[in-house]
DNA sequence: CGTCATTCAATGACAAGGAATATGATGTGG
DNA sequence: CCACATCATATTCCTTGTCATTGAATGACG
């Protein structure tokens, strides 16, 4: 019944949510308004951006970021649309895709990421 | 251009996210399978309980957590559906709510708190 | 090979949140 | 008192996420 105990641990869990929902939220709103990209398009953007090499990803990016698999194909398709990615199917295992940044995906990536990094050290302190 | 501190930022910033999604997504699951709750509406819960006195709160409870007025609203909603809370009246101020627990939110919460707190120290470490 | 399990991705149905707005209640200056 | 700004909450509409399922491709093994 070690309830100063339980406090501590509810005060510090609410800590962390309030800086995740405020660092997400500020970095959302400006990529938002800058660039007309939310904060999950960007993030795969930037997995996409970062891997710039190696083949069938959809499946790899899965694995990289919480978001479910369902949602990554949804913000994929949304990227697409916008025409920032392209998927290309994968010649050795036709069900994988892998991801390219068309050229306007590379020169937004660009420039949201600065913007990106800026809010972070901004929020995450230090 | 100090790329290598913006990597660090960017690992910092995942390493976040991968551990409030996977604390929050454990407690979530767990409320739910145990008691057909929500986290949020456990928080929301939560902070009722906290307060056990003063009165006309939906607004304070706003200010307390990351949520939107709406989203507070709406989870108000289900949690009075299920017969956890009361929306009473508030006598000096008729724009104003304040919320209670009913006996089954009150004897439901002190058995969700003991899951929650459990988790959140498994999760957060120490 | 022929089956059967497994894997990758897309989709549809549905729940939940956010923004903007509506609705009532209060305060306030003239 | 009356108009008008402001406040507390509810509600509508739209977007996004999840779960479960599907479809297609692949692998494993007798």
């Amino acid at each position: 019944m070690a309830t100063t105990r339980d406090r501590q641990l509810v005060e510090q869990w609410r800590s962390i949510q309030n800086s995740y929902f405020r660092t997400a939220g500020a970095i959302d709103r400006a990529l938002e308004a800058k660039f007309d990209i939310g904060l999950n398009e960007f993030e795969i953007l930037d997995l996409v951006a970062e891997s710039e090499e190696s083949a069938c990803r959809m499946k790899a990016l899965g694995e990289r970021t919480p978001m479910t698999q369902s949602a990554v194909s949804k913000v994929v398709d949304r990227l697409e649309k916008a025409g920032l990615v392209s998927r290309e199917t994968c010649a050795d295992d036709r069900r994988s895709l892998f991801l390219e940044l068309t050229e306007a995906g590379r020169a937004l990536h660009a420039n949201a990421a600065v913007e990106h990094r800026a809010l972070l050290k901004e929020n995450l302190g230090s």
